[in-house]
DNA sequence: TGCCCATCT
DNA sequence: GTGTTAGATGGGCAG
């Protein structure tokens, strides 16, 4: 008969610096918990011990730490992810019904030394699981070790019996003690003999067997005599550590190796552990099921019977049309280029149903799509943003979307970065499904080379996964405040986005190639001065290069490194500016650079076919909620300095028509002053004043009409810095003035503005309390980071509780405001339309005879979209290109 | 792929 | 005493 014994605490060690840190979506930590489970079903597999068990220590002081006052004084302190974890650990250790035992006044290892010794007298094998050498005295020919270690996740054991140990070390296991005795133990604190390391102390305890040998006869040790006369003022140390490190075997623990017989574990509660820890392979793995038969929505959905079908002629689409108008719902998924649909949906309660329509197998087929697209048909999708885009391509307006899985799952979890419905499958429903790369959207799914089998399997369980992620997501948004953001927000939101994709933004062509050519033109000439300066020619785009150059071959000073080598950034080279000419050529050669290859090449590259540029705006990638947009991106086209702002008048109206530009004036620091509450930037708000004027007034002690530019430039970065969370330091850097001078103006800033500072500490106060911070409108996200024990982490994570609630409320207005827009130019039935959105402001194409009424309705919709303690301003103006636009 | 650097709000 | 400003996309280099 064999027990199995683990030192929990080792052992858990191992997993949490052997795995990277997972946390649930609350932010507990679980990645030791999860190796520690993993490591032990991977031991229990192999080993198929009749008996269990798990010792741990406790935080109570040992007869150690009273005997000897150093003893683990030091004792390192465990990271708070790790210490988090242990009680996390320990009801899982019960759910499983694995006994524990742990015991104020004694270490884990000498409950394990108890009961290996108790195992020998009943006649039973132990094996001992640790990762710790320690244990390794306790080896007889009853009792092995199992040195455990981990690496990137890998688990390696070793097994330490009286024959590997000796081979190894060259004694027996039991003089482990005496060897530490002499070189100590670092890591437990145990002195050893000072001078004696651990080459000496083996060849010792190889010669001479133990510790009592050497003193017994000292003098007779064949030893150097440095050696000698260190061992000898050594004894008492010596002796000391012996003690120290012998693992006693006397505790008085209650144990029999009978009472720890495995037992079955308790499933439904090791299930309702694992759902709450997020252990989904685990519970796979396991077979557990849901407590009194009630099913995870994904076994309920999947394990019952689907009827699928090929809808082949057009009268039997229509037939289905007309069920589908009849339901409450249907899951419709549509690949990106249209060619295939398929609708999942419920015949009565328990019979699930499924068709695909094909391009090619069904005539009609694009009428029958326009007829599913319309809004008589309510339906639940994937990315219905896209979905409406590739639509509007096609000619067809599509409508009555009341569900996007991506889109809520985003709300739900806005830093997971994807939404791939596999993914959401295994996250919310713990199934696992085929990945839609792999399947129907594999370059060549649709073609005879794929198994048309497998890929509309994959397409119809994908479609049917539509509906169950809504029946577990629409209660979590209703749960978390989210209603109103999802349903009355972001959906709404999408058909706008796609009509903006869809409309785009006329370019100049020729005039962006002649901007191209001056660029060439340019960049050659400062090549040409550049290779002169450095006397020879390389690759001025590496900055690997450019960094040799410049500080080995020119040697001018390092201001900073990189994780790399020498950081060459702008920041840098101001700093070095005048110190060489060559420094003033590469920056203004990499402003050259930067325009011809990013905003003339990579815009000329996306000219469509109409001669118009549509990005694509992305509604699920932002932390904060703000949009983003890609290929292109237009929300960083360059404004800031004159030759880049060049590039706006290459964004023009068509004929007859114009550009209206409308942006919100300061609208993160006027939701500071509302969200903070503070009285006197609300004052300053509500009166009209220049808030930047006002803030400098205050730093700088004069009156708002003494401000000087100067002085409005420096309060202008305080107002937008401490939105961001900004140190000393960073602002010092920012505006050129010394560390104090920064902090000085911070204080000022607070002193004036003390509501802000309360709102700063009270709002990342909360947000460790309650793991999240929110928007206005109750747009979330989850900071694990505020848990972190590193400091920069944590640091990181109340910059962002500060900022998000700022900048996430901004993109959520600025959202609400598009739709009121976009519902309100359709309504004037004006010919207007949207067609960018850059973070604070929107962008409308329209005919030259409706902007008046456009600057007016857009101006009216954006100041108005919410009441708050201070005025929300915008401005607008018009012109024929982007550039005069911006007023 | 990861890093550096540049661009925007 | 730590490293020191939020959110993005894209080009180019080096391995």
């Amino acid at each position: 008969m064999k027990l199995m014994v683990i030192d929990g605490n080792s052992l858990i060690n191992r997993a949490f610096y052997g795995i990277r840190l997972l946390t649930t979506r609350d932010g507990t930590p679980t990645n030791a918990v999860y190796g520690f489970v993993n490591i032990l079903l991977k031991l229990l597999g192999e080993e198929a011990p009749e008996a269990l068990c798990v010792t741990f220590d406790r935080k109570a002081p040992t007869f150690r730490h009273l005997a000897y006052e150093g003893y683990k004084a030091q004792r390192k302190g465990m990271p708070d992810e790790l210490a988090a974890q242990l009680p996390i650990l320990k009801d899982v250790l019960d759910a499983m019904n694995i006994p524990r035992y742990e015991l104020d006044g004694w270490e884990a290892d000498d409950l394990i030394g108890t009961i290996s010794v108790k195992d020998a007298a009943a006649g039973w094998e132990t094996v001992i699981v640790t990762g710790d050498k320690d244990s390794l005295q306790l080896i007889t020919e009853s009792t092995r070790v199992k040195l455990v270690s981990t690496r990137m996740g890998q688990t390696a054991e070793k097994d330490m019996t009286p024959e590997t140990f000796r081979a190894e070390y060259g004694f027996d296991p039991i003089h482990i003690i005496d060897l530490k005795a002499l070189m100590g133990d670092a890591s437990d604190n145990i002195p050893g003999v000072r001078g004696i390391g651990e080459k000496t102390a083996l060849d010792l305890v190889r010669r001479c067997g133990s510790v009592e040998a050497i003193y017994a006869d000292l003098e007779h040790v064949e030893v150097k005599p440095a050696v000698r006369s260190k061992l000898a003022e050594g004894e008492e140390q010596a002796r000391m550590s012996y003690d120290l490190a012998t693992i006693r075997t006397d505790a008085p623990i209650d144990f029999t190796p009978g009472a720890n017989v495995r037992k079955e574990p308790n499933g439904p509660a090791l299930y309702e552990l694992f759902l709450k820890l997020e252990f989904n392979k685990l519970i796979d793995k396991l077979g557990l099921k849901a407590p009194q038969g009630e099913a995870p929505v994904g076994e309920e959905t999947f394990s019952g019977t689907c009827t699928s079908e090929e809808v082949a002629d057009r009268a039997r689409a229509e037939e289905l049309l007309e069920i589908w108008r009849g339901q409450e719902s249907v899951d419709v998924l549509v690949l990106p280029d249209l060619s295939v649909t398929a609708v999942s949906w419920w015949e009565g309660e328990d019979l699930a149903r499924a068709a695909v329509l094909r391009a090619g197998a069904l005539e009609g087929y694009h009428d029958v799509l326009k007829a599913l697209m319309a809004p008589d048909i309510r339906k639940n999708t994937h990315d219905v943003k896209s979905l409406l885009s590739a639509l509007l391509a096609e000619g067809i307006e599509g409508g009555g979307f009341v569900f996007d899985t991506a889109l809520a799952a985003y709300l739900l979890a806005p830093t997971d970065g994807s939404y791939e419905l596999e993914k959401l499958g295994m996250t919310w429903l713990n199934h696992e499904f085929p990945k839609a790369k792999k399947t129907y959207l594999a370059p060549d799914a649709f073609t005879p080379l794929a198994d048309q089998g497998e890929v509309l399997g994959a397409l119809l369980s994908h479609t049917a996964l539509i509906g169950a992620l809504k029946q577990a997501m629409a209660p979590r948004l209703e749960e978390l405040g989210m209603h109103e953001l999802y349903y009355g927000v972001e959906l709404p939101l999408c058909p706008v986005l796609a009509g903006m994709e869809g409309a785009g933004m006329l370019v100049d062509r020729q005039a962006l190639a002649a901007f191209g050519e001056m660029l060439d033109g340019r960049i050659q000439a400062d090549e040409a001065i550049i290779y002169e300066l450095a006397g020879e020619q390389f690759n001025i785009n590496s900055t690997q290069q450019f960094g040799r150059i410049l500080f080995e071959k020119l040697g001018l000073p390092p201001v900073k490194k990189t994780k790399t080598g020498y950081s060459t950034s702008a920041e840098v080279l101001e700093k070095l500016r005048g110190r060489h000419p060559i420094v003033e050529a590469v920056l203004d050669y990499r402003q050259l650079a930067k325009l011809k290859s990013t905003y003339v090449d990579g815009l000329m590259k996306v000219i469509a076919a109409d001669g118009r540029i549509h990005t694509c705006f992305q509604n699920t990638v932002t932390a904060t909620g703000r949009l983003s947009s890609t290929e292109p991106n237009l929300q960083n086209i360059p404004v800031r300095t004159e030759l880049g702002a060049e590039l706006r008048k290459m964004f023009v109206a068509g004929p007859g028509m114009v550009l209206v530009d409308a942006d919100y004036s300061q609208i993160e620091l006027r939701l500071l002053a509302h969200i903070a509450g503070d009285e006197h930037m609300i004052a300053a708000f509500r009166s009209g004043e220049d808030i930047h004027t006002v803030t400098a007034s205050q730093v700088f002690g004069v009156p708002p009409e003494a401000v000087t530019h100067e002085m409005r430039r420096r309060a202008k970065a305080v107002n937008f810095g401490i939105v961001y969370g900004i140190s000393d330091f960073s602002l010092s850097q920012d505006i050129g003035v010394t560390r104090a001078e920064a902090k000085e103006y911070m204080e000022k800033y607070f002193e004036k503005y003390s509501g802000v500072r309360a709102y700063m500490d009270s709002v990342v106060e909360r947000a460790k309390a309650d793991g999240y911070v929110s928007t206005l409108f109750g747009r979330r996200r989850w900071l694990p980071e505020l848990k972190s024990s590193n400091f920069n982490l944590r640091s990181f994570g109340e910059r962002v509780a500060l900022n998000m609630p700022i900048q996430g409320t901004a993109a959520d207005l600025i959202k609400l405001a598009m739709i009121h827009v976009s519902a309100a130019l359709k309504e004037q039935g004006l010919e207007a339309r949207l067609v960018l959105q850059v973070h604070d402001e929107l962008i409308v194409e329209c005919p030259e005879g409706e902007a008046e009424a456009v600057k007016a309705l857009l101006t009216d919709k954006m100041e108005h979209v919410a009441e708050l303690a201070v005025p929300l301003t915008a401005e607008a103006h018009a012109g024929r290109t982007w550039a005069q636009a911006k007023g």
